[in-house]
DNA sequence: GACACTGTACCGACCGGTCGGTATACTTAA
DNA sequence: TTAAGTATACCGACCGGTCGGTACAGTGTC
């Protein structure tokens, strides 16, 4: 056969999708092969147990993230604040692609919280970006857990925000990062 | 005989031990009972479902919260910004009373996230208390947002920042607040 | 025939939930 | 005083079903 180079995208996607429509716990091999429309075995030749198709969804969703953020900070001015600006508005764009990312963040806490650990390290280079920026790192590092806040509250159900005002919390943001280019504070 | 009216207490306690210990999907019915100590039936009688642990669960989470930010709030000079400095230090005081809540968030919505609808209750009226407050609305919200995403990345094993850092981030958030009570910005 | 898969049947552990039963304390009333 | 009845708190065997994982016999393509 061979024409699926994209056979573990799709199953990938069946696994957010089950996620996002019967629940973290809910996520079963079973549910997820049938999905994708492949059988089980089909299933687990691509991801020999669930542990690495955990894994899968996080490094994937990790890809994602940085190459939509590659793409945006090209459409953003120079300045100190450049990468910080992108990040926060990659991660908080409406759309379904952020609300899945979510979701895999949820299952993979819930399944086996270690697979987290490399988020821990792309937390801790983007750390290390925002000391070397320049900016004041404890300012920056506030707006940035604030996107963080508000991307996990949504992922929880549990944001109190309706979209225009969480429009002006990102513009509001984006507004104190240039005070913080600009020294003022 | 009567003496057990802390017996759901140890039950709730036991419950988020087997999520600590074990991750949210291991925490069965089974091994909770025997971690309080209690049979299966036991447990069943005072929790007549799995739905209704886990409900238990948010709802000592939040009266917790709330109980510790009132303690709080009283050594802390009146303001406009008040309750919003109570409730991030409450939030973020390093400890494991505050390890557990996060856990109790993350168990319920791997299970059954409908049931953190009463957490947006709570946020909702954070929120309302935030714009009478006469604080800037969108920049109080950024601070409040910080301590979630602070908070949460704690409870996912993902936050990268040291407790010293996490001290330093905690001390300019309420100097932050501070400027807003002084209408500076 | 080697490779890249698919489909299905199956395993044992574990799941949430039920059920019949027990022990103890309190209430009633003959 | 005591026997009967009621309510509360708890036990643990058990049920049907689901889980992650295995085994293996195909199947179409190079």
């Amino acid at each position: 056969m061979a024409k699926r180079a994209n056979c573990k995208e799709k199953i990938l996607d069946a696994a957010e999708a089950v996620v996002m429509e019967m629940g973290a716990v809910r996520m079963s091999l079973d549910v997820v092969a049938k999905k994708a429309g492949v059988s089980k075995g089909g299933l687990m030749y691509h991801f020999s147990t669930k542990k690495g198709l955990l894994k899968g969804m996080i490094e994937r969703m990790v890809r994602q993230f940085f190459a939509d953020r590659e793409a945006l900070v090209k459409e953003i001015s120079p300045g100190k604040g450049r990468m910080l600006k992108a990040g926060i508005l990659t991660a908080l764009r409406p759309d379904e692609k952020r609300e899945r990312m979510g979701l895999s963040i949820l299952v993979v806490a819930a399944h086996d919280p270690e697979l987290l650990k490399c988020l821990k390290d792309v937390h801790r280079e983007h750390l290390k970006d925002m000391a070397a920026s320049g900016l004041n790192l404890e300012r920056a590092a506030i707006i940035s857990l604030a996107s963080d806040g508000l991307m996990l509250s949504e992922m929880l159900g549990m944001s109190p925000y309706s979209p225009s005002l969480k429009k002006k919390i990102m513009d509001t943001m984006v507004m104190m990062i240039e005070e913080l280019e600009s020294g003022k504070r």
